[in-house]
DNA sequence: TTGAAAGCGCTAACAG
DNA sequence: CTGTTAGCGCTTTCAA
């Protein structure tokens, strides 16, 4: 644990001069090339690595952003971590990664935590009840932008897929097939996202002059098990029997998948699928499940390109709303 | 951002009286009573939080341990930040993820990085190439726990499923169902846990009195990516015709199932599977497949403990090593 | 061209 | 029972 101290005094300069030296600050500072190198030279043979800690508590800075999501194992996360942990790298940006799953019931979560060890800007894939948390970091001046989905009464950056153009695409898909009786499984989280679809289903049967009924409907408890959900999605295709189902999200198309398999129909002579969110196991799955794949990338470059922005502007505080269009990928289920 | 200082000002004592109540300390630094409650209040009217950036400063520690994985969207990775990230919350740590897989190129890695973090411990999926960061640590004197894997010569404590018994199990289970021609599948990654599973492989067969030939090995490169991966195995079936197959990873599984599918054989009928490490589409994909499933949760809190125990341990430094077993799950491939 | 010194917020030994 | 003070390692202003 070499300290900027031991080098100085190893050469015989102040601990200032290696600061400066080690910190690229040569020219400005007019440090002689001679004396660059050799502090260069003997940081380079004692293993010299720059405490953080301590910059981090003199600067403020930290260099590192938090990437904050419900729950670490979605595949939505898994896909986003990749690209932004790339960029911020590309930046020099070390990015940490938070569950607000696990500490609910604590005062102590995750964010407030991540704030007290001056991180420097936050990325968030809220879910519901955080807004007193993404107004928390609003008013500690914290940059911040939000995936997914976003907060009406809260305004921050955000980038997100656009959901209502998506599910729209979907459901105009099956409609133009031929299907008539289509029904909707979504989840009882209420969040744009889910709402936007929701409403997109909706609207685009009654667009397409396709009768709408409640019952074409199927709400699933989003804090329900898998097995729970599976069971809930078997009754609503028992009684409703439709011609196609749509999910309004990957985990529910798995769980559907399950379910139709459980009443033993076939897709899609028995029973046509689509599912908004792609999946690997979609492809792989028979006959392969048509989906709307979100553009994920682009999504969490934009996110991560946004902080950054957000991060550096000295100026002022515009925050900027970007939607990004899911494509569609038709395979054998519709 | 409210300071100790301030706290003190505001009451008129000084900030370490407030330091000493804030961290629980009142008892033996026999502060009075009316004192520390006066104390704690303004604390929370102001909305004191600490510091963490100073107090690891001073005190050297940050209530913080480190999960370094290779790629942080593997099944093995997600079930297993779950679990530890409960473990470590019960006792007051967060936990940070790192991947290795971003920053092959740079110097500067993600293990050294956290590690002038001050992060105070290292739970590591080792993965090829990692020795010199885990002996870094080592000689550093930073506690590490690896899961699932260890290199011979870096004398850590370790976690992980017992792979010799879990893939004799698979293999014997193939051969007690009839099955004479099996093939197994798996990469050419260069570390114990897949060099144990496939001289499990072969010395099951030959236990068995069943012939082992080169031509049953299918080594895959770990590096390719899923197509070609499954391009290598599915020109291996067409060629080798086994009845059986049996997959050392559940990303092989994956890839298995999709040259499967791309041949047009028939599970179990054209060919029987099982895959080593459990997955959740391995219970939906038709006609369900064959597993063997790793404890993650006990992995993981074994790991957690073992972790906590180097890190607490004023003694001496014994490296433990912990083996636990892979559970068959029968289903119908096999 | 370089060095001295202050200070980020906190803890903890030591002194009252 | 409480306050003073030093110092963790670093950056940066100011002075030389």
């Amino acid at each position: 644990v070499t300290s900027i101290k031991e080098i100085a005094k190893k050469i015989g300069v102040s601990p200032s001069t290696v600061s400066f030296v080690l910190n690229g600050k040569e020219k400005e500072m007019r440090i002689s090339e001679t004396r660059a190198k050799e502090i260069r030279k003997v940081a380079r043979q004692l293993g010299y690595q720059r405490n953080q800690v301590a910059f981090s508590l003199r600067t403020g800075k930290s260099k590192i952003i938090a990437l904050i999501v419900d729950t670490i194992s979605g595949s939505f996360f898994s896909a986003l971590a990749r690209t932004i942990e790339q960029e911020a790298q590309n930046l020099g940006y070390r990015v940490i990664y938070g569950s607000t799953i696990a500490n609910l019931n604590k005062d102590e979560n995750v964010i407030q935590v991540l704030h007290q060890y001056h991180v420097d800007g936050f990325l968030i894939i809220p879910s519901e009840g955080m807004e007193k948390d993404i107004s928390f970091l609003l008013a500690h001046k914290k940059p911040v932008v939000l995936l997914d989905s976003y907060f009406p009464g809260v305004p921050t950056s955000y980038v997100m897929v656009d959901n209502y153009e998506g599910i729209a695409k979907g459901v105009e898909h099956l409609i133009n097939k031929g299907y008539k009786k289509i029904a909707f499984v979504c989840n009882d989280i209420k969040m744009v996202q889910m709402e936007e679809r929701k409403k997109a289903f909706i609207e685009t049967l009654k667009k397409r002059k396709l009768p709408y009924k409640k019952q074409l409907l199927c709400v699933t408890k989003y804090n329900s098990e898998k097995e729970e959900i599976t069971r809930e999605i078997e009754t609503f295709i028992k009684t409703t029997k439709p011609e196609a189902v749509m999910f309004a999200a990957n985990y529910l198309g798995v769980c559907g998948l399950q379910a139709i398999k459980n009443l033993r129909l076939k897709i899609p002579a028995g029973i046509a699928v689509i599912c908004f969110d792609d999946l690997d196991i979609f492809n792989l799955f028979p006959p392969g499940i048509t989906s709307l794949r979100q553009p994920i990338k682009e999504i969490a470059k934009a996110a991560f390109h946004l902080l950054m922005e957000e991060m550096h502007s000295t100026t002022k505080k515009k925050k900027k709303q970007v939607r990004l269009k899911a494509e569609i990928i038709i395979r054998h289920s519709s």
